[in-house]
DNA sequence: TGTAGATTGGTCGATAGCGAACCAACTATT
DNA sequence: AATAGTTGGTTCGCTATCGACCAATCTACA
């Protein structure tokens, strides 16, 4: 069982009236993702919703049998599985979880039926799937018109700010899926950030040394990605 | 006042409890929507929520100063400013009319208050809005991944579809803008198109004619496309 | 009828990214 | 200490698209 202290971690939860989190708290339970943990694969049914605590989730979407592309993340300012309040009951999108971590979760009936109980849950699933669609949107502006190196500084600082760490691990082969891009694209990027010594990188292992200097290389999208900040 | 004839060309409308779309019907104006109009550009608030009978809405991002990307389509099967429904009280996209026609017309004050009243209105916009998000994923991916070519059939197919029309006037400026290309990008693809005999072409007139074939051309995207047909 | 504007067609070099290799360096395990 | 697997770096030629031009053609209206 949460305890109280930690109930506020996810911010959507935290956002909710308190006898509603009340409420939802005692049917939810806390767990750990893994990094590269499946929650779901496009077509999945839904049997959990997860609210991540410091968990950070990837949701891509699977085309022409590539790797998922990334087009929205999903940490402590919403869940996975909103779109059961869009009466949705199966996983459109893949989602894996990017940066390891807690997350509460709650069995998909329970959390339906407590849609219909409490408003203010509904109202705030619905606003964060439009959150989502907002990010997806920027997403595909961005594929379009930015070059990788941008993409890739855009990607690192939002994970930052989502897990609130700017260290943390991921692999050049990782990231080459979720911009959909060769891995030898994200090689050439990295090692750019890295000559102008904005990032440190080595084998997995990744540091934001100059969080201003890579803002200055990501694109647009990155200030106007409207959650995780 | 809409005739009781014309009320089901709206599919959303349609779908709905036949109360609750007669009652919606007694708030709503049909009007005419003209080819190039803008309905919305991001960050207007609403004002009205539209039903497309015939007409058809290209919603576009604005990215960089670059013209407005087409990440959706609403035709007949939606409705434009479903986000009220998620809270939203301004349009996060640019909503222009891509083909002419009738569309169904509601204020908005007053379309909040009957989504507070009409429990299956509230789904329907809700589901829609969840339709939506599915789309721009796919955009999302179509523009990563796909060549020019593909992905102009892809939106010729979808034009096609949700106007019921194989024949419409588009320019290659207009396309361009959509797609997110250079003219010149849609004028190498169109020329292409024409050669292999999938449309005809010529100052803005456009007619499929081999549809079968213009599909073969087409990115995947368009069979995944679930909504429109 | 003539002219201005809209629309389409084509050229140029430059660049970002692709796909397929291959090798080097490091890490973990036994 | 040997070895296998992971990760990162480099190379090759090739293609799609870019950006900035200019030219040709059609259309609508003065």
């Amino acid at each position: 069982m949460p305890s109280r202290r930690d109930a506020a971690a996810n911010r959507l939860l935290a956002a909710l009236p308190r006898a509603d989190r009340s409420r939802l708290l005692t049917k939810m339970e806390r767990i750990r993702l893994s990094a590269g943990e499946v929650l779901y694969k496009s077509g999945d049914p839904f049997n959990f919703a997860y609210f991540p605590e410091d968990a950070l989730v990837s949701v891509g979407i699977v085309v022409d049998g590539r790797p998922a592309l990334e087009i929205t993340m999903i940490g402590a300012e919403g869940m996975v599985a909103a779109s059961l309040a869009a009466g949705m009951a199966t996983a459109a999108f893949a989602k894996t979880v990017s940066a390891p971590g807690f997350a509460l979760r709650i069995d998909a009936k329970q959390f339906q039926a407590e849609l219909d109980t409490l408003p203010a849950l509904r109202t705030a699933a619905m606003r964060f799937l439009q959150s989502m669609w907002l990010q997806t949107a920027q997403s595909a502006a961005c594929h379009r018109y930015h070059v990788v190196e941008a993409r890739l500084a855009r990607w690192l600082l939002a994970h930052r700010d989502r897990t609130g760490k700017k260290e943390f691990r991921v692999t050049q082969e990782f990231l080459s899926r979720l911009l959909g891009v060769r891995r030898v694209g994200v090689t050439n990027a990295a090692t750019s950030l890295k000559q102008n010594k904005l990032v440190c990188y080595s084998r997995g292992n990744l540091e934001i040394i100059n969080g201003p200097g890579l803002e200055a290389v990501a694109c647009s999208c990155y200030l106007r990605n409207p959650d995780g900040r």
